[in-house]
DNA sequence: CGCGGGATTGACT
DNA sequence: GTCAATCCCGCGT
C-alpha cells in the first residue's frame, strides 16, 4: 500500500486529524513491520493556538510545525515518553495532529515486548510510540517516503468529537471540539 | 473502574 | 526554577 502523499498533509488540520482515524500506521523495522489503525487524533493548528507547542512562535523544538507537510514532530513528554504528530499544512503555517490511539494490526509480539507486556498496548500516545518504538530519531522524517508512513487502511467507522485532553492552560481553545475518536462499537 | 500521586528531563520564563 | 499534548501503580469501590 502506498504512503499518503504531502497533499494530503497539506489539507486543513481538522479535515486532517479526522481523515486520519481509520488509516493505518506504518513502521517498518530493521526486524519486522509493526502496524495499526489510527483510532483517535488531536489538531493543533495556528500560531494562536494555545494549546499548540507553536503558539509563541518558532523554537528549535517546535520548528518542525512551521516547515512543510507530512513531516513527523516528536517530542518528549514528562521526562519519560515520546508523543508523535504530523505536521500539516503550508509552510509557515504552524499545524500538527497528534495520533493518540491505534489499535494493533502487526507485529503484535513485538508491542507487547516494547510495552513490557502490558495490557494497554496503543491506547495513548505516549503508550503507542513505545509499542511502535518510536523515538526521536524518528523526528523530522518524511512520512511520504520512509520508514515510518500512514496508508489508507480502512474505511473509518463513526467518529466523535471532543475537547482535548490535557490542555486546561490553553484558556479558551481548551474548549475547541479538536479531538477525534472512533466511537466504541 | 476511578481516583491520587510520583516519575523524570528538556524547553523556556 | 517551573511546568509539561503522559503513564503506572496502588488503593478503594
Amino acid at each position: 500500500m502506498e504512503p499518503l502523499d504531502r497533499d494530503f498533509y497539506r489539507q486543513n488540520t481538522l479535515k486532517v486529524a479526522r481523515s486520519l482515524i481509520g488509516k493505518l500506521l506504518v513502521f517498518e523495522h530493521s526486524q519486522g513491520r509493526l502496524a495499526g489503525i489510527i483510532l483517535e487524533t488531536e489538531a493543533y493548528r495556528g500560531p494562536r493556538d494555545r494549546a499548540s507547542h507553536a503558539w509563541r512562535g518558532p523554537t528549535p523544538r517546535t520548528k518542525l510545525m512551521f516547515g512543510p507537510p507530512g513531516f513527523a514532530y516528536i517530542y518528549l513528554i514528562y521526562g519519560m515518553y515520546y508523543c508523535l504528530n504530523v505536521v500539516t499544512e503550508g509552510e509557515g503555517f504552524p499545524a500538527a495532529v497528534l495520533i493518540r490511539a491505534l489499535e494493533p494490526v502487526e507485529g503484535l509480539d513485538r508491542m507487547l515486548q516494547n510495552r513490557n507486556g502490558s495490557s494497554h498496548l496503543t491506547d495513548g500516545p505516549g503508550k503507542l510510540c513505545q509499542a511502535i518504538g518510536i523515538d526521536q530519531r524518528l523526528n523530522g522524517t518524511d512520512l511520504t517516503h520512509g520508514p515510518l508512513c500512514i496508508t489508507a487502511g480502512r474505511p473509518s467507522r463513526k467518529v466523535e468529537r471532543g475537547p482535548r485532553i490535557g490542555v486546561d492552560y490553553a484558556g479558551a481553545w481548551r474548549e475547541k471540539p479538536w479531538r477525534f475518536r472512533e466511537t466504541a462499537v
